[in-house]
DNA sequence: CACGCTATAGTTAACGCTTAAGTAAACGTG
DNA sequence: CACGTTTACTTAAGCGTTAACTATAGCGTG
């Protein structure tokens, strides 16, 4: 079928191994041999087969990349960050979304383990960490990204969430807002921890615990508008009614701003909101929305280098974590006189 | 290291090819010896190494996406759809982004084709088919997703582009806009075809071609937005001013309607905007955005339903070429009294 | 009861590459 | 000039599978 080592060094009269050396840029190869060697391979074309290489190295030069959904930017983002990493180290990734769906995270999970990939990264929706045992009990090394388990040690990426609620807070409080409510995420570990964060301001700046003040964005990310357009509604019926609130993530905070709009009311004048996502077209929205940058790109990045890192070792280190900076980006929807 | 199939055949006393065979669903296996084998199998969690099985049987189950990037919605749609589908068939997707740029395209080429995949997806950013050359030299089945090479007889998958203008303009026109311009992409496919649509809907409604009202965004996706915004002031300037404008795509439209905002006008009522893409945002936009739905997912899932159909036979069946039909969502950049 | 048939296995050789070990020739050294 | 050393290669083995044969037993059949 295509060009193979053999051809070339049938034609050349050396060995298949002499030509394998050359490519691999081995030493002990005569000059004179390996621009011959060389030669031939540009005119031919020719590429190693890598199921072949993977076969009898044990290195696929292959990482596996598991995400809820691809078309959530923040996801994306992420995977373009690894991506430019890992082509640097002639590395590929291989891309599998799970749909936001535990379920099908664990047959992918099986998939790629029998694909004998160097690391897995994975953003999992899973509620337990049992789903993590195969990848275990193979050695093969993964990382988690943006959601991590308190009682799994393993390596992870991603931003420091606590600090993302604390500095959101804090934000609508430095526009001057003083009763400041929370939608926050379902139970997974950005969600704790952008609500301790949110709580750690609270009292930081004496600020009273409302009831009812936290209310919870029901859905799953896919219908995070909705959702965000529901939350805010019960918000609405409070008394007294918020005039700051800090969303879970930008889609839900885009559905409150709909729904303060709805109401009659003006954003930020009557309510200021602030999301958190940062998503590239937050500043041409109706309201243009403050939101908290989670630098996913960033987290790609660290989460390849990360994987670098840790598949070159025979022996696996000790496991890491990477938490990212987050940061506040004004815009209309939290603007207005201090 | 891992479990192997001659762990398996050693244990229970049989030979490898046996324990491949009862993998592989081969028939002459008794009853007994399948279940004896299925049941070590299933009790070590062994999977086949398909690295090794790629090898002999020259098939990787692996197909390869390449797009300009991944960010982008439209492309993450269309990966979503491919890798839908390709999962029902136990194939995964090795995806890459060329970030726009022609060069890194072809080294990406060159990567996934010492893979050895199955097949090769690519939404291209070449302006030339050269670069494809290796991919027909080495005889791996490939199709062009959304843009497409006049000069290339290859499998395509995209959208009906010419249907894309056409519509766009005639519901401008149906919503009374009588000075239709177009902000058109750079010089692919699907720019070339819509604006062959514009055209077209413009003379079967005997509007005038007026001089200046086809402008071009200058530069390429990642900065659509400022594209949009500079190339409406552009038009803002002409005399007579357009009541109507068509859109590349959703960014640049964004782009647009800001700067007609910015000039102190009104959308729709002074000027309509409709874009295409229908992202998922585009309600929730200071003016929510009429839009062409190009069927992203749809466009994922039929590609990767021909990428199937080709891979099967040895002798490859002859190019296909499959247009998506476009439609129009309705907000309110063009809603106004017709 | 020898025959071929069927069901159920096993044997052998490859797939394309890498790794380790081996070797022949040329070279330097005391 | 016998000795080790270096250079430049070759040979052999094997990575974990599968494809294509081959082998054996049990069985009905004419």
């Amino acid at each position: 079928m295509s060009v193979t080592m053999k051809d070339i060094a049938q034609e050349l009269g050396v060995s298949i191994v002499t030509v394998s050396k050359v490519l691999r840029n081995h030493e002990d190869i005569g000059e004179e041999t390996r621009k011959r060697v060389l030669k031939r391979v540009r005119e031919l074309n020719y590429h190693p087969n890598l199921a072949a290489r993977a076969l009898v190295t044990g290195k696929s030069y292959t990482a596996g990349l598991i995400v809820p959904d691809l078309v959530h930017p923040f996801f994306a983002e992420v995977a373009t960050g690894i991506s430019r990493i890992l082509r640097q180290k002639s590395y590929s990734l291989l891309i599998s979304s799970s749909q936001e769906d535990p379920e099908l995270e664990k047959q992918e999970i099986a998939r790629l383990l029998s694909r004998r990939l160097d690391a897995l990264l994975i953003a999992s929706t899973q509620c337990t960490t049992a789903g993590f045992r195969p990848i275990v009990d193979q050695h093969i090394p993964f990382i988690l990204l943006d959601r991590s388990f308190p009682d799994l040690r393993t390596n992870f990426v991603g931003i420091d969430d606590v600090k993302v609620g604390k500095i959101a807070t804090t934000h609508l409080f430095s526009v001057g807002c003083r009763r400041i409510a929370h939608i926050r995420g379902v139970a997974v570990s950005t969600a704790i921890g952008r609500l301790e964060g949110y709580s750690q301001a609270l009292t930081q700046h004496r600020l009273p615990t409302r009831h009812g003040y936290v209310v919870t964005g029901r859905s799953a990310d896919s219908d995070s508008w909705s959702s965000g357009f529901q939350a805010m509604n019960q918000l609405l019926r409070l008394d007294p009614v918020p005039d700051g609130v800090f969303c879970y993530n930008d889609p839900i905070a885009i559905g409150a701003i709909d729904a303060i709009l709805a109401a009659g009311l003006r954003v930020p004048q009557d309510i200021a909101v602030i999301g958190c996502g940062n998503l590239h077209f937050d500043k041409s929205l109706r309201v243009p929305l403050s939101s908290i940058d989670q630098q996913s790109v960033t987290i790609g990045e660290r989460a390849a280098k990360l994987l670098l890192a840790i598949i070159k070792p025979k022996t696996p280190p000790r496991p890491r974590r990477v938490l990212i900076e987050p940061s506040v980006v004004v815009r209309d929807s939290t603007r207005r006189p201090g």
